[in-house]
DNA sequence: CTTAAATGTAATATATAGTTTGCATATGCA
DNA sequence: TGCATATGCAAACTATATATTACATTTAAG
């Protein structure tokens, strides 16, 4: 479940917390999606790509470690 | 949670049940995505798109009913 | 060296995704 | 008409995403 959540946030300057906040999930819950550890909703999925401005593909398709 | 799964599988003349057997859940969960009444998880997503040759963004983002 | 903010992590609880089984209905074909 | 395939639907069950709470660790600022 790797995926381009972690970098894209901190490119936009927020935490954890206010990413959370906005989307309206915990803190916990990001933590563990950026780690790969969880399998998130497409729901949620969803949400955090509008939060960021990027879409699904960007987020989390074929996302490679470099 | 509007997407294009059905109308993709329709094209490319698959069954529910053949594209749950080759992914590897029930047939009842493909029908329930295709209806748009589950948030599928992220995994899921991803296997459907690939067995489709879709990506995610081709199925599952800002799907309109037209 | 403190203090506070950001993150990691872990236990328990709850909501819901996905399974299993089974039956109903529609459609095409012999 | 009768049979097989594809889909819809529903109840009960299991697995797991997510919440809640709480504490530990890192890092930057004073």
């Amino acid at each position: 479940m790797k995926n381009n959540v972690k970098i894209t946030r901190m490119k936009a300057s927020i935490t954890q917390e206010q990413l959370a906040k906005r989307i309206g999930v915990t803190r916990q819950t990001i933590g563990l999606i950026e780690k790969g550890e969880y399998n998130p909703s497409l729901h949620l999925c969803v949400a955090i790509a509008k939060e960021l401005n990027k879409t699904l593909d960007d987020l989390f398709w074929e996302v490679d470690d470099s």
